[in-house]
DNA sequence: AGCACGCCGACT
DNA sequence: GTCGGCGTGCTC
């Protein structure tokens, strides 16, 4: 009896698999408590180890493993969330498979609400409700000048206003002057109304509204590639889209691919909407972010902006995706999983069967490629709003009217420059390079600063005094000595960075006021949208930025950019090249005459007769498209082919090579499948680690997943500081 | 990802 | 003699 007893007690204890969010591909059996219900999606607290994590149930599992059957531990808990939808189960899996990671590594991304889920903590507020203390003070009476209009005010805001500290609330609550009392929680997603503002359209803005809005009303799979340029207007086009999502009462997720810079982005919004939308990215605080992960989770956060990692957030119930800027290289992970969100994005949006909107100036090859093939619907916006011309784009040929040597600024663009600041205009020098001067050398015996842990110069930071690694983060003081041959006062900068181009401009314009935009001199997302602001208002007269100032900004004044170096992206034997300098110098350009219409746009160039270069200067981006599509149909380069990239490191360079060879002649033989290497990757050493590349090419229909799957399971295992990172379908081959 | 376990250098 | 460095390897 006692027998039966047990074993009948044992068959009723449900098993259930459980993903967690750590690098593991294999979800992990529990068994689930009497008492305690549990379905796939549902969020639990597992043991695991010596610590408690959160996952997620993936599955039932009614054939526990054997091996395991004393060694499986209890579900803790269930956390009071909306359950996982089948939706992003399916995501996590394809992702997961696709781009070769653990699929807890995937889950991970979409769990990032920090330690702080649960009860939202009370917020205080302090009120008026008595007579003034018989004791007044000085402090006491800012607070209660504060509080005269009787309404309740935040405990810790009235304190900072006061100036003073809690212990003066304190005692005017003892005597009855003030009442503590809990505040209303604010809504962490006030909703946008559809109706707020109603849009004033062009004819052209009109036909695209009614296609995007005809999009969303459908409710299906659907990508469409809303194909605008600079100034026409796009976001706007497509918020119409977005309010007929908001009047279906479905989410909307806009994806941006620097959320650092969408300050603007938020008022427009606004404008449109009444309220700004719910933010996600990484510099929100750990409060927040729980705040926002549960408002997405439970619905109540209509619509949201965010950086690439908010496609793997819990939606309620998603309806549309926008991604804005499709063809930005800052869509694409490139640590832990190596996913393009713009992809998987098209990914959710299938699995979810919803519409998804693809937005850019220029879009992608890919995105074009699909567009003409008629697999994307493409929704043009072909002219900017308001009758505003595009910018006029001029080449400067350096090589027979450049600047003089150790300058960067030719004559004829330092000419307009004054110009534009006789007019009270704005100019912006763009050059996509960070720092004082990308070499340091030493004129008496030719030494040259370089990082001793990677294969880089250092790059001289004035601004901070040190010269800097930028793979590494490395950096140093500059010497007064080289230390090689200990000249003295030998020490040259040797090429332009933005900093430089400020003391050069300030030399030129010496009444100007410039500002420098660079990654580097950002401190905080705050810090970057007042500067904006600043430079917005007219505070500045020349703008001097790295790529950071090419993204959607909206300068009024601003009718002239100037292109330093035109052909710095193009040198470096990526397939992508061109088409990401064309991306970037269209994008650019298109700050210049957003609001008086009359940009003009000046490329300092060697190669005037590239391309890129030539569709750039005659505005015919049917020329660039045409020219780079056919590139890469010759050359089987995506979308006519597939990539992937393995880099295979290690602490020294044998070891290194070693593996990638192994790996190389252990690569199952397959006709469709080219692998290409081991070659030394273009940056040979990064961090004293020594890497190698190869290169997987096949046809376009290849599941190349699959095929590397199955061939690092079959090959030599990584050991050691051995270390292999699969990419597929890589974006840079740095 | 954490966290423990494990095997070699400078200290209470 | 221990404390602790972070390399290696599990975690149902």
């Amino acid at each position: 009896m006692d027998h039966s007893t047990r074993s009948s007690s044992s068959s009723a204890t449900r098993v259930v698999d459980v993903l967690l969010p750590v690098a593991l591909d294999q979800a992990y059996s529990y068994r689930v408590p009497r008492g305690v219900e549990l379905a796939p999606g549902d969020v639990v607290c597992v043991p695991l180890g010596a610590r408690e994590v959160i996952g997620v149930v993936w599955a039932d599992n009614p054939n526990p493993d054997p091996r395991l059957h004393n060694r499986l531990k209890d579900v803790d808990s269930k956390l009071e969330v909306p359950r996982f939808r089948e939706e992003l189960r399916r995501l996590v899996d394809w992702v997961a498979n696709y781009t070769l990671s653990p699929r807890g590594q995937v889950l991970r991304m979409t769990l990032r609400m920090g330690e702080h889920l649960g009860p939202e903590r009370v917020r205080l507020g302090v009120r008026l409700v008595g007579p003034k203390p018989q004791r007044m003070t000085p402090a006491r009476a800012r607070l209660i000048e504060i509080l005269s209009d009787g309404l309740l005010h935040g405990k810790s805001d009235a304190i900072k206003e006061a100036g003073c500290s809690a212990g003066v609330v304190d005692g005017l609550v003892d005597e009855g002057t003030l009442a503590v009392e809990p505040m209303a929680r604010a809504l962490a997603a006030p909703e946008p109304d559809p109706d707020f503002a109603q849009p004033d359209f062009s004819p052209e803005q009109t036909t695209a509204a009614d296609s995007l809005r005809a999009l969303a009303a459908g409710g299906a799979f659907k990508v469409a590639l809303l194909d605008g340029v600079t100034g026409s207007g796009k976001t706007e086009v497509y918020f119409e889209a977005v309010a007929e999502i908001v009047r279906r009462g479905e989410q909307t997720l806009i994806l941006m691919p620097e959320i650092a810079l969408t300050g603007q982005f938020l008022d427009r919004f606004a404008q449109r909407f009444g309220v700004r939308p719910l933010e996600w990215h990484s510099e929100l605080t750990p409060r927040t972010r729980a705040r926002n992960w549960a408002a997405i989770a439970a619905g109540e956060a209509q619509v949201v902006v965010g950086a690439r990692s908010a496609l793997f957030l819990p939606y309620a119930k998603l309806g549309l995706i926008i991604v804005d800027e499709e063809h930005d290289q800052a869509y694409k992970q490139d640590e832990g999983a190596h996913y393009h969100a713009r992809d998987m994005a098209v990914v959710r949006a299938s699995i979810a069967k919803i519409p998804i909107i693809l937005a850019s100036a220029t879009p992608s090859v890919e995105s074009e490629v699909n567009a003409r093939k008629g697999r994307y619907q493409r929704v043009a916006l072909p002219s900017r709003f308001g009758g505003q011309h595009m910018p006029q784009i001029e080449a400067i040929d350096l090589r027979r009217e450049g600047p003089m040597r150790g300058r960067y600024i030719a004559p004829r663009l330092a000419e307009q420059i004054g110009i534009a600041i006789e007019r009270r205009e704005q100019a912006l020098l763009f050059l996509n390079r960070r720092g004082y001067a990308p070499l340091t050398l030493c004129r008496a015996c030719g030494h040259r600063f370089a990082c001793t842990i990677c294969d880089a110069w250092l790059v001289d930071h004035r601004f901070r005094q040190r010269l800097v690694c930028h793979h590494c983060g490395f950096s140093m003081p500059r010497p007064r000595l080289c230390p090689h041959c200990n000249a003295e006062e030998s020490l040259v900068a040797v090429g332009p960075g933005v900093e430089r181009l400020q003391e050069e401009a300030q030399a030129l314009f010496p009444d100007a006021r410039t500002m420098v935009l660079s990654s580097d001199l950002v401190t905080s997302i705050e810090s970057m949208r007042s500067e904006l602001t600043e430079i917005a208002e007219g505070r500045v007269d020349i703008i001097i930025g790295t790529q950071l100032v090419a993204k959607g900004h909206n300068f009024p004044r601003l009718n002239l950019v100037g292109v330093v170096d035109a052909d710095l992206g193009l040198g470096n034997g990526d397939p992508r090249a061109a088409e990401r300098t064309y991306q970037l110098l269209n994008q650019v350009i298109g700050r210049a005459g957003r609001d008086q219409g009359y940009g003009i746009g000046y490329l300092q160039t060697h190669q005037p007769e590239h391309p890129v270069m030539k569709a750039l200067v005659a505005c015919d981006r049917e020329a660039f498209y045409e020219s780079e599509i056919d590139a890469r149909e010759r050359t089987g380069y995506p979308p006519f082919g597939r990539l992937a990239s393995l880099i295979v490191s290690a602490g020294d360079r044998p070891t290194a090579e070693g593996f990638a060879r192994k790996l190389v002649a252990m690569s199952p033989p397959d006709e469709r499948i080219k692998v290409l290497g081991p070659a030394e990757a273009p940056l040979a050493v990064i961090k004293g680690r020594y890497r190698f590349r190869i290169l997987v090419k096949s046809a376009r229909g290849v599941d190349l997943s699959t095929y590397l799957r199955q061939w690092l399971a079959s090959g030599p295992k990584t050991t050691g500081n051995l270390n292999l990172e699969v990419d597929v379908d890589p974006q840079s081959f740095l």
